[in-house]
DNA sequence: TTATAAATTTGTAATCATTACAAACGAGGT
DNA sequence: ACCTCGTTTGTAATGATTACAAATTTATAA
């Protein structure tokens, strides 16, 4: 569970130099599945932190994400959410909670069509949006109370 | 090709009362296979209606939205698209010319992820980014001239 | 260690898409 | 023609992101 030591390992071997803020940023992500916004994490880091700044972070997602060390989730329009998981994987977003959760047990080569065979493909995001298993129970439940 | 009768149907047929602004906008993304954002639907409509506002694209857009008629496409973080194909399908985002182009070919059902058995998913975006057929060549020559 | 250069971090101001909201407008019914 | 209600408009507010210069830290060389 040591996110910290896990992080400067994938800066070195991505070649970017694990400075304070690019350690503290990735290895919040790695200890989080909740796939947060800027806020949430600037919020969080900044308790330990207090001279952080926001900018900072923006700087530090902007590289990481240069590098492909870390992916954007841009599933809500409002603001984008990021994930340490680079890997092709799926995300659901409910409309209830708002969470956005990972979506497992999907083969990324079912995604490859035929169409795509002249095109570069760098990245594929599977989106699903709807209500999670709590939420749509509630939903359902709304006639009582 | 009369997509101002098309979309009078359409909207007819969502028990969507079929405003002059909502006509224009629907119409117009009929008439157009460029997932087009806000301000390119804007301004493209400004040339033939003077008075109109940015306002009232945003709330027909979102009328829209809401009554399934259109999809919002957030492939991109800056900006919303829209597209007046609200099926099941898929969206390439070219990092070389910028556009959206949909991607046909793909069966919606090889997306249903067995982990998903408990959730209601209402909608499944799917989007790659890379290069296009154009884009790819050119990034190739880049040696020449 | 100290001096110097380079890169990083910070704070603040600017930008830009989107939202909020009140006033003006317009279509349908009386 | 008048009234009413929903639509459209214009403008101001919001909020995420970007730009950028100053302050700070880190790396390098003497």
């Amino acid at each position: 569970m040591n996110t910290k030591k896990q992080a400067e390992q994938i800066l070195r071997d991505g070649h970017v130099k694990p400075t304070s803020i690019r350690l503290e940023v990735l290895s919040y992500l790695l200890g989080t599945d909740q796939h947060p916004c800027v806020d949430q994490i600037y919020l969080d880091l900044k308790e330990r932190i207090p001279t952080l700044s926001k900018a900072s972070i923006y700087n530090s997602l902007h590289l990481l994400v240069e590098e492909h060390i870390i992916q954007k989730i841009t599933i809500e329009d409002e603001k984008t959410r990021y994930d340490a998981d680079h890997s092709t994987h799926s995300h659901f977003f409910c409309k209830g909670c708002g969470q956005v959760m990972d979506i497992e047990g999907l083969d990324p080569n079912d995604f490859k069509s035929p169409l795509l065979k002249e095109f570069e493909v760098d990245q594929i995001q599977i989106y699903y949006a709807g209500y999670c298993p709590a939420c749509k129970v509630q939903k359902e439940d709304k006639t009582d109370e």
